[in-house]
DNA sequence: TATAAGATTTACT
DNA sequence: GTAAATCTTATAT
């Protein structure tokens, strides 16, 4: 087995969720369970700001036995299920007490991929790793994996120098914010611009 | 205690 | 394009 390149610890405890959101991206998110690697780098996510943010869950420091997760030290994942089907995997940014979190919502596969088509009984790379429900059900990412730390065996993040610049992020807020003011619904989305993804996939 | 809505994906018409 | 699958939390009776 090799080594791991690991985030540092540090990366999850800085208190800008929007900067480690953007940070996020070009870096690597892989799973390993029964000897399987898979996984892929994070072309897309998106900041959710607990107490200020009325989609997340943590809205108004809400705290349930579910969202726990996201009041614990940054450095582990939150991980939940939406409409009863799919298990969503979130980063867990920021100190204890403050949910934050970072949604993952899209993965370009890099290991692993024929593993993670038989996950998905798919046969196209389009469709593998394309949202957020997807991304974890190719990776094998289960509900009970909720609160592992991102330097563990089974789950963890990389960073494999891959450089990102402001002018690689699209930033799309979500519509209709113009009026609405500084406190309005604001799920700040972040992702990799098509041109960077290709340019990376050339470099594979 | 019961009902409604939700950070989505897939299959079918 | 529309609808179904399916579980947790919030709001109300």
């Amino acid at each position: 087995m090799t080594e791991k390149k690991y985030l540092s610890g540090e990366f999850y405890l800085r208190e800008d969720l929007i900067t480690i959101s953007k940070d996020l991206l070009g870096k690597y998110l892989f799973t390993e369970f029964n000897g399987e690697l898979t996984g892929g780098m994070i072309i897309e996510t998106e900041a959710y700001r607990g107490p200020e943010d009325q989609a997340s869950h943590a809205f108004g420091n809400r705290r349930t036995k579910r969202n726990e997760s996201m009041y614990h030290e940054g450095g582990i994942c939150y991980i939940y299920l939406c409409y009863g089907l799919h298990a969503l995997f979130n980063v867990v940014t920021n100190h204890k007490d403050i949910p934050h979190a970072a949604l993952i919502r899209a993965l370009k596969p890099t290991e692993g991929i024929d593993y993670m088509l038989k996950r998905r009984k798919r046969d196209s790379l389009k469709e593998l790793t394309s949202g957020p429900g997807t991304l974890t059900q190719a990776l094998g990412i289960h509900l009970t994996d909720n609160g592992t730390s991102l330097k563990s065996p089974q789950i963890w993040l990389e960073d494999r120098g891959i450089r990102v610049t402001e002018d690689d992020i699209i930033a799309s807020p979500r519509v209709g914010v113009d009026y609405a003011g500084e406190h309005a619904k604001l799920p700040w989305r972040f992702r990799l611009t098509k041109a960077k993804i290709t340019e990376l996939n050339l470099i594979k």
